[in-house]
DNA sequence: AAACATGATGGAATCGTTTCCATGAGGACG
DNA sequence: CGTCCTCATGGAAACGATTCCATCATGTTT
């Protein structure tokens, strides 16, 4: 098979040296009629610049990393959405990877993407420190984003303000009467947790720390969470869940156990998904803006973030529509 | 800053030449005491080659390319996950792009892929041939998953059998009893749409065009048509959603216009999702096996699939929960 | 008109790897 | 003991772009 035609081909063709149809092509000074001629050449020729010489010269791929703990998830997906919008944008391709949450899986990810050349990553972190250490220690230009690690303050982060969306849905629950209130939480969701009791606190209702309760990030376990808070604790009324899987969880379980929502119980969900709506009756939701949060974060990251960036923290949004009731 | 080590610098630390720390790393010939001295100054150096050598000599980028319409559909996010499963089992980074399904967003990240040296390509493709053209004739291999391109036929694919699985679908509509089966249909669902014209008239019933709607890849389109169908022809008793979207329009306009399920009306749709279970009442699905399709393209793909190679059918499952019932 | 500034241009170095090829050492065999 | 073969080894040439720098032509200033 014919070799793709390199820049020295069109320098052939169109008369002149290779530095001048690098320079040509990459917007330099060169001659109108010089100029015109290259042109001719590379569009005859169908040129396209191999990003391979590029990246090689300029000792990094021009790309941005993704990792995100899975694509399947409807938030990261959207984050990875909003990631892949801005890069197309910007013409930059994007090297996604999904870390499972795994400390372990996100290091060699990163290795990965340190041994591509990538210097520029986008990532939901697991939440381990150390798989960042090679990272930044190797120049690369990081933004986290939906969750910050503690312990790597030189990150900026683009979050949801999940403390001030938490405390809307408990002050919500607790405006409409419900006293007893459940939490269900999973990992990363320190934010959130910590939110839920600082606003329980706040307006003078008294931590039960039975109420709490945590899932891993698997169907089963979450669907277990939730069905045992139910079953111990059958006093409680309302319940918040911190995540979309924690709230599927929750209306499965419900189901289950023949509790009505919202006679029976009060559920209020942290992120907003297509199902919410098709649920009966359609989910209360928190919903942060996932794929503006990947947008914003790939934004950063392109504009190369400075290194002692601050968090950027995005509204979240209540938005009513039938799982939440007044107190039985 | 410090600039990466390099493969010289093994070389110096090892006190031999780079064509034998070359050598030692990708598992050529070498002296038991020299392959040792290699590996511990890389060790203690800490190297890692760099891919954007390897690849400008190798003149291509190891990893793999994924094209699909939406990271944000269910669907399509399944493949996903499982192209990068299989990706990264073997090491290979896989770089994401969303086409929206139009075949001009499609076009410019061939282009992109090209550029970047990527040869070879998964995508889930928007229909049209013409995109496709000079991937192929760049020499790229290219696996089709969950569609594949009418005139584009020297390309593999990894397809959900989608006319056994319709069939399946109508077959049981059928047998429940009903005549005036509905179809909703949208962009890439040729196979399906074909396949429900067949079955019904194999089945002995005759085919009403009226019955038959199409929506756009959108949350809009698709309720305008599903709530068309159901408010133009409400004599239907039951519905064939073609994809998840449709099925999530179906039941939104279905309660919308206070048509119960499956009292006044069964629904079946091509499709698991999470959100299937979650509705009131369960929807039954034709559950295709997302995650495979994607793991095996991506198999296949790295196997370097050959170019007549012919399309792999998935065999779909009929997932019985509570949205169909006998005709009213 | 000489000296100088300006701008276009091409040659060559460079990036970090892999791989071809020549070299040399050492063992086997006649 | 000489020849040949094998094998480890290192130098150097790719790969395809960018970019430094020297060169040369042109126009400007004194």
């Amino acid at each position: 098979m014919r070799t793709r035609t390199t820049i020295k081909d069109v320098a052939e063709a169109a008369g002149v040296g290779v530095a001048t149809v690098s320079r040509v092509l990459s917007g330099g000074s060169a001659s109108p009629q010089t100029r015109e001629r290259v042109l001719a050449a590379a569009a005859q020729l169908d040129y396209r610049p191999s990003a391979l010489g590029r990246n090689l010269r300029r000792r990094s791929t021009g790309g941005i990393g993704l990792l995100i703990p899975d694509v399947t998830d409807s938030f990261y997906g959207r984050v990875a959405d909003g990631v892949l919008a801005c890069a197309r944008a910007a013409g930059e391709p994007v090297i996604v990877g999904a870390t499972g949450d795994d400390p372990e899986d996100e290091s060699e990810l990163i290795g990965m993407l340190l041994e591509q050349g990538v210097e520029r990553v986008v990532a939901v972190p697991s939440g381990e420190a150390e798989p960042w250490r090679p990272a930044t220690r190797a120049g690369l230009t990081v933004v986290f984003a939906g969750r910050r690690v503690a312990g790597v303050d030189d990150v900026p982060a683009v979050l949801a303000d999940e403390r001030s969306g938490v405390r809307t849905a408990v002050e919500y629950l607790i405006g409409l009467g419900h006293r007893r209130v459940a939490y269900l939480g999973g990992h990363g969701h320190g934010q959130r947790t910590a939110a839920f009791r600082d606003t329980l606190t706040a307006l003078g209702v008294t931590v039960d720390e039975e109420l709490i309760a945590f899932g891993r990030a698997t169907r089963d376990s979450a669907y277990a969470a939730a069905s045992g808070l139910f079953q111990h604790r059958p006093d409680l009324t309302a319940l918040v869940a911190a995540g979309n899987l924690l709230g599927e969880a929750a209306v499965l379980a419900a189901r289950e156990l023949d509790l009505r929502v919202p006679k029976d119980i009060s559920l209020i969900m942290f992120d907003d998904v297509p199902w919410a709506e098709l649920c009966a009756p359609p989910l209360t939701v928190i919903a942060p803006p996932a794929r503006d949060i990947g947008y914003r974060a790939a934004e950063l990251v392109l504009r190369g973030a400075s290194p002692r960036g601050r968090a950027v923290r995005l509204p979240t949004e209540l938005i009513v529509r039938g799982s939440c009731g007044p107190r039985r």
